[in-house]
DNA sequence: CAAACGTATCGATATTTTCAGAAATCCAGA
DNA sequence: TCTGGATTTCTGAAAATATCGATACGTTTG
């Protein structure tokens, strides 16, 4: 886990919206505006799009950053992308955070 | 507490690095290096720019930044500024990433 | 197969960050 | 008070980031 490349993902009041987000998907993304969920695989691109008010290319990057640093997970299933979060990965970062900063 | 902020402050391993020596300043700083130190004040400034390898201007700039955020605490004695851990921010912080994130 | 759709990538531009050197400030000592 | 050292502030160039629209790609559907 790259601390500071963690640390640049959430730099970005939008990329750490998106982790709380995607913590309560059903409280976040009101059924009526979930275009597509899945509990297991978590939500498509297009709603957090939406959710984020950005342009599609943005909060594509945007997850990309988050996922890069490990903090999501993606599943892609047809023309859908859906995003998750990484709880392991999230709660090694907390306990990293707590020990050695 | 301005969480993005505080990431941003993060997001430079100088910054973070700076972070760790003043967590154990007579292990990062060897005795012969430490121009000045008080266990209670914290180490100058010059000194952290000699372990850093930055100009002072940089070292100064970052440490006000970390100082800023809430991370650390300025002293000034002299003609020397001295900077120490604020613990309880850290502790804030640490525990606020762990609930809220 | 062609059009429509969801997503990702690319290219461009505006903004921010990094980091240094110069200049300014503040304090201590001759 | 003059000089020098510690620190900060200012200025600016280079690099990185933010963010969009256009474009490309794979999938679904008519």
């Amino acid at each position: 886990m790259e601390l500071i490349m963690v640390f640049k993902a959430l730099s970005n009041e939008t990329r750490i919206n998106i982790l709380i987000w995607l913590k309560e998907p059903r409280q976040h993304f009101p059924a009526e505006e979930l275009e597509d969920y899945d509990a297991n695989l978590g939500v498509c691109v297009s709603d957090i799009t939406k959710k984020a008010g950005l342009s599609p290319s943005t909060t594509s990057d945007y997850l990309s950053i988050l996922q890069k640093c490990g903090l999501i997970e993606a599943t892609r299933s047809g023309q859908w992308t859906y995003y998750r979060r990484n709880e392991r990965a999230i709660d090694t970062l907390s306990k990293l955070i707590q020990k050695s900063l």
